[in-house]
DNA sequence: GTGGTCTAGACCACG
DNA sequence: GTGGTCTAGACCACC
């Protein structure tokens, strides 16, 4: 799995290697159980500071989407479903962007369209690799 | 319309009043031709820096929900439907909510109803006041 | 309210920081809403890096002892009594250090006074400075 | 008796060892004079490398736990009570957990009664096996 | 070999 | 002036 990070952008290099990781996981390019470059192996290939990669799998971790293991580095967790929390920050964080949606006139079901997309795009990239 | 922020929290404070007014619109609660309160007065309401109601108005500026006159102020502005652009942005910044919502195994159709009801809330608030 | 850190024992800097903050908010000298010292004015009090002083703020922070304010760093938070995750890792922590006690025939009425010296030690140094 | 050991987490895993072998000596499970298994044999058991179960019996050794024999391996020692140095040191690594439950608002009680449920939980285990 | 800690210095976003 | 981000390089703990 490639992950490629946009230098000039606004989002966070940190954060861009954190939502790579966790699109890998969703199109399920990134299994449960498997094992993530060490934090200098990826640093390298991204040709990023280690520190920078460290970041983004302490974050990922707090979040729940990998496990340190102490002996091998990191590894991809299995999660529970526990939506309850999410689903009201995911609110509060969609609110502007529908807000801007309806602004722009741009219609329910094309907003819709675009959300559907998304999850079809990510579901069916397929099993590993 | 009352516009309150969170000073904890890491969403900058004057992308928190850009959001809220972008709301304000979409609601139906500020108006097109309407004009916004003074820099200073709104600074002066929430307690913040006039700087940071500036920058909030030129991005609002900037994206066209609203026209500055220099006399005048700040005026909601009427927009335009041209979602070309704003789809292709959109997109790329649903995508990581999107993947988290499948990596915690939320219902495609439960995030769903959750940006219908956000599409509710915002275009049933009622028209002005 | 004096801080001072241990450069020889193996105890994390960052974590003798939050200790003693956390002692400090215990015993009354940091009382909620008070605002701690800047990052880079505790890093030169105490003669430790910047980064170092971060961390420590940043794991406060995520414990619920400090808010951030975007205006003015950090400010003591005030705490609600929620103690059943921290009862339940309480238990999990004391767990080796009593059961040395015992291995070191300690009296469990000479543990529980330690446990009341230092209750009392914290409680009554006395409000503010 | 079984040792289990949590490889994410922040405790060291060797800790984790000699922290499970004191627990068994105090709850009777490892009775003074018993023989503990090779160092061989329990790293094959739990599954972790032998270096690390022999850094845990250097360090039981060390605190006066086991006694170690060339020939015959690690044997559980006979402890004498000389609590001033460990009561020392145990007051000092209680602190912060007693500054953070001050913070959280736990009663006095509460945290004793945690303390003596630990000490039952220990003490009734009941001897050998 | 792995990640964790600490240091140092630079730049930027925010207010 | 505040904290946040990124980089760079060193050392250590752990396995």
């Amino acid at each position: 799995m490639i992950i490629e990070v946009d230098f000039s952008g606004d989002i966070p290099i940190y954060t861009q290697v954190r939502d790579q990781i966790v699109i890998g996981i969703a199109s399920g390019q990134l299994l449960p159980g498997e094992a993530l470059p060490s934090v200098r192996r990826l640093a390298a290939d991204i040709g990023i500071n280690v520190h920078t990669v460290n970041k983004a799998y302490a974050i990922l971790r707090d979040e729940g989407f990998v496990k340190m293991d102490r002996r091998s580095g990191a590894k991809i967790a299995a999660m529970t479903k526990e939506d309850g929390p999410f689903a009201e920050q995911l609110k509060s964080r969609l609110c502007p962007y529908i807000a801007e949606a309806i602004c722009r006139q741009m219609e329910r079901e094309d907003f819709q369209d675009i959300v559907a997309s998304l999850f079809n795009q990510l579901e069916n990239t397929g099993g590993k690799k």
